[in-house]
DNA sequence: GACGGTACTGGCCATTCGGCCAATAGATAC
DNA sequence: GTATCTATTGGCCGAATGGCCAGTACCGTC
């Protein structure tokens, strides 16, 4: 039987240390390459063509998500587990919408991780049960990605003006794209909207 | 030259395998336990006495932070050095502050991290260089006791006179309130005043 | 081909924001 | 007593904000 070959993406060398150590330790992989970046993964993924992805989303920062966007675009058939500290219900349901083939909680035994890693080269949704139960239920807030962006510029201090000029579309699209994002988070105001992003997880310091 | 004897505790199975894995390739090192919540930590280190506790922080879960505080209480003289995610200046200032021998991201490589346990148990205080100075310059941060009262509002999306309405001052002081506050945090508005207090630690989500 | 979702754009309007100037008190520290 | 910090307030101004109306265009689904 063909091993399965892995790519552990993780900007934390002690734990892509620690994970590329135990998995190796199984018969049955084989880790092809260790990224600590998007741009190396993505390389790495062209050239080695694993089966599956491993890939720590740190969720504060963007490069993950980035990673995982990209590794769909040039490849859309591959698989992709996300590794993750976060059960944070925006951070799970935005990986899977962007196309992770599954999620796994870094408290996760090592043999959960092990059978994940199997479930998802064969092709399935990884996803515990409990966890997959609260997506069901807790009707996320769904921010496109559009308003996405413009959350991360309002939470830099960005104008409306400032916005459009970044995004090169006009000022008064940006506003639209802001008004939208204080109506769906029920905000008072672009300052609120803000602050209710950080509670919900939709933001992290 | 007798081996330093460490203690994991970390509530993540697969870092605590990594972690594990990692530093006992390093003949110096001799991992005598593993804990994987604050109750067995204490238990272990009684029992066994480590040189250095390593000791991860996840910093919305409560366990690490009373792991410290009752591994401090028991034995003033343990070093305990915090592996964290958790750039969060107040993060790091908390955990220091109750008596943590030092600090490493779990961004680090892992030469840094064993260098790092070599100087805790050397008795040494451990701390990247630019966390440090980032942290002398955020205690320079002082907000009053009125603007952080107004933080709360502004979080909340109230405006300049709504704000002056529930203070009971005028629409014109609270303005004053607000521009300090945009000015001590080195902010283009009030929303990025409100992002830069979640990032400081300043608000909680 | 019709439909819903998303992105994009316009005008109009009252309100708010942020920066600039300056001033008066009270409290605390030296 | 003097100095410093803080809280308080005022006027002025141009720019930005948020809500309201409306429309076009593209995309995937049914």
């Amino acid at each position: 039987m063909n091993p399965i070959r892995l790519l552990l993406v993780d900007d934390h060398s002690v734990m892509r240390a620690g994970l590329a150590n135990m998995l190796s330790s199984v018969p049955q992989f084989e880790v092809l390459g260790e990224a600590d970046c998007c741009k190396t993964a993505i390389d790495m993924y062209a050239r080695l063509r694993p089966d599956v992805v491993l890939l720590d989303i740190y969720m504060p920062d963007e490069d993950g998500l980035a990673c995982l966007q990209q590794l769909k675009q040039i490849a859309a058939d591959c698989s992709v587990l996300i590794l993750s500290s976060s059960e944070v219900d925006a951070d799970i349901q935005s990986v899977l919408s962007m196309g992770a083939n599954g999620f796994v909680s870094k408290s996760a035994d090592p043999s959960e991780l092990i059978e994940s890693i199997q479930a998802a080269h064969a092709g399935k949704i990884v996803l515990r049960k409990d966890i997959e139960e609260r997506l069901r239920q807790s009707q996320a807030i769904h921010l496109t990605a559009r308003e996405l962006e413009v959350l991360r510029l309002l939470r830099q201090g960005y104008s409306n003006p400032d916005i459009g000029h970044c995004l090169g579309i006009t000022p008064r699209t940006a506003k639209a794209h802001v008004a939208a994002l204080i109506n769906k988070l029920g905000a008072a105001d672009r300052t609120q909207a803000v602050a209710i992003a950080f509670e919900r997880g939709i933001l992290r310091p």
